[in-house]
DNA sequence: AACCTGACGACGC
DNA sequence: GGCGTCGCCAGGT
């Protein structure tokens, strides 16, 4: 991640972005990035979750990968798990034991706020 | 410069 | 579908 002030607003933008999705839906890392016009950047809304506190108005346990799985680490300290609890408590089914049926639970954002992605 | 390392993703078998 | 491999991109060693 660039420190330069686009970079900055492409973190910003990922969050604002994660704040959109609606309770009871979840999105992938790959589609957070390329809605803020970055594709191929999956990775860094990864990095830029990893930073915020488990205990934030970002509703950052509903970014799941492309997979519809959790993505597990250990540096994670745990918040892997907690982040399954969330969606389980949001009403999110596990199927498999571990994966998220993207076709049902996946947010589609409306295009009003695609159309505030390209203003932003 | 050559690797290594990621809250990732696509592809092939 | 599971699993390995490779591509991705920036930062660190």
């Amino acid at each position: 991640m660039k420190t330069n002030t686009q970079a900055l607003t492409f973190q910003q933008k990922i969050y604002w972005l994660v704040k959109q999705i609606p309770v009871g839906y979840v999105a992938t890392y790959g589609q957070i990035a390329a809605l803020c016009g970055w594709p191929r950047h999956a990775r860094y809304v990864g990095y830029a979750l990893y930073q915020v506190a488990p205990n934030s108005d970002i509703p950052w346990h509903r970014v799941v990968n492309a997979h519809g799985k959790i993505s597990y680490a250990p540096q994670r300290q745990g918040t892997d798990e907690l982040q399954r609890w969330r969606l389980e408590a949001e009403g999110i089914i596990f199927e498999a034991g571990d994966r998220i049926n993207l076709k049902r639970y996946q947010w589609q954002p409306s295009a009003t706020l695609c159309q505030q992605l390209i203003s932003a």
